[in-house]
DNA sequence: AAGATGGTTCGGCTAGGATCGAACCATGAA
DNA sequence: TTCATGGTTCGATCCTAGCCGAACCATCTT
């Protein structure tokens, strides 16, 4: 058995789990500094330095220079296809690292991921959205269509997308919790920012729980998921 | 970053070369004992047993116990999903390991692929079906057309994918050897028993050679490739 | 210019795990 | 029973690779 692609290289090297932290970290959110993912795995900048140049090396990430900061992000779909598979495998095994969804309903309901909302609210307000038609989801790709610009645009979401041209201005994220997708990229960060100026929601201090007023779930509710 | 499927486990469970050995053996070939994988790996015995306790253990392989024999399988058809994936990955990246084609003609014309028929005429027969739209082909989707459906019915596939319905009716499958695709999924697990059935090929003993009869293959390349 | 921040390189420490020799259990054949 | 074969368990060895401290370079700010 020595022909054949080289499966054990690529294999070892998602296997660390710091380098795994990172590269389920780049597929949630697109692009992040050496630095944050440092935080985000919790080792050291040397330590997250070394990781980073072998998945560079090994062609798994890429990364775009700017000023003094380097943002990574993964190196194509097909990396991100693999990761949603090694995901699919692990979970049906019972390879969940503690727990795969929060026994805390509070962050179960609805949560920070990165820079945009998840949990059970997400998924429901996503879901709803697609069959509304505000998007035109293939595969592994989101773009909003007319009729979704309109209904962000009526509640005050700036679908223009200030940001960098390298993001996207809207992805499917994927849920661990539920398994099932959630709304991200540029329109995904600016609801939640909507909703946070709108009084809707404020983040709770230390936590990735989102805390909804009952004037702002009943807004999203009836935004979002009344039919 | 402490929750969310444990995916570095399963990815270094896959990362070392005896596992990744036995893994690929076991995809290309449905059933093997532990000494055939201990040769293949290129290991002792205990050194094998040890491998197999942990894929075992894991969840990605499964046995069948037989006399004084275990016949080790992949435990599904994730497992058989991610390590393409994987290949896929590790052969964009030029991770491949040294000769990528086998060098037995009667192998690189026809083996067995899992379930499927892998091969020179099998990445032909699929180019061709992709040519006469019989699928329509987004990225890393394939679903069939209305002509497909037809053409295989035409000859006695059974298209209605008796299976459980998380099993894609079609799919591409790379093939390493030639760097191409051919057709995997339900449909290509039924073409394959078709051709066994209509007597235009069987299967070599203890070998993934699949031997077409004379006028098998006849019958197979005026099905399929002659234009 | 001085400081702060982002990132890399080098060297040494350490732990985890792959490997094998040897002994051992289970099944089937003579 | 005796022998051969398939497979596992245990213990010891050895090496890889992840990690951090310290020093360093590069970029941006004041």
């Amino acid at each position: 058995m020595k022909d054949g692609p080289h499966i054990a290289r690529v294999a070892a090297l998602i296997g660390d789990n710091a380098r795994a932290d990172i590269l389920t970290a780049l597929m949630a959110d697109r692009a992040l500094t050496a630095t944050e993912l440092a935080g985000i795995a919790g080792v050291t900048k040397q330590t997250i330095s070394g990781h980073l140049a072998k998945l560079l090396d090994a062609g798994l990430v890429e990364v775009d220079a700017q000023g003094r900061h380097r943002y990574f992000r993964l190196a194509g779909r097909d990396v991100a296809h693999l990761l949603e598979s090694l995901m699919g495998v692990a979970f049906r095994t019972g390879a969940v690292r503690l727990r795969s969804s929060p026994r805390e309903p509070a962050l179960r309901k609805a949560r920070v991921c990165y820079d945009h909302l998840a949990g059970e609210l997400a998924v429901a307000a996503f879901e709803a959205m697609l069959m509304r038609g505000w998007f035109a989801a293939r595969v592994g790709e989101l773009s909003l269509t007319g009729a979704g610009r309109a209904a962000f645009e009526a509640i005050g979401v700036d679908v223009s997308v200030p940001g960098s041209s390298r993001r996207p201005v809207c992805r499917m994220c994927l849920d661990w919790g539920e398994r099932r997708h959630h709304l991200a990229g540029g329109v995904g960060a600016a609801l939640l920012q909507r909703m946070y100026a709108a009084g809707w929601a404020h983040r709770q201090k230390d936590s990735r729980v989102v805390v909804l007023s009952a004037e702002g779930e009943k807004a999203f509710r009836e935004v979002f998921l009344l039919d």
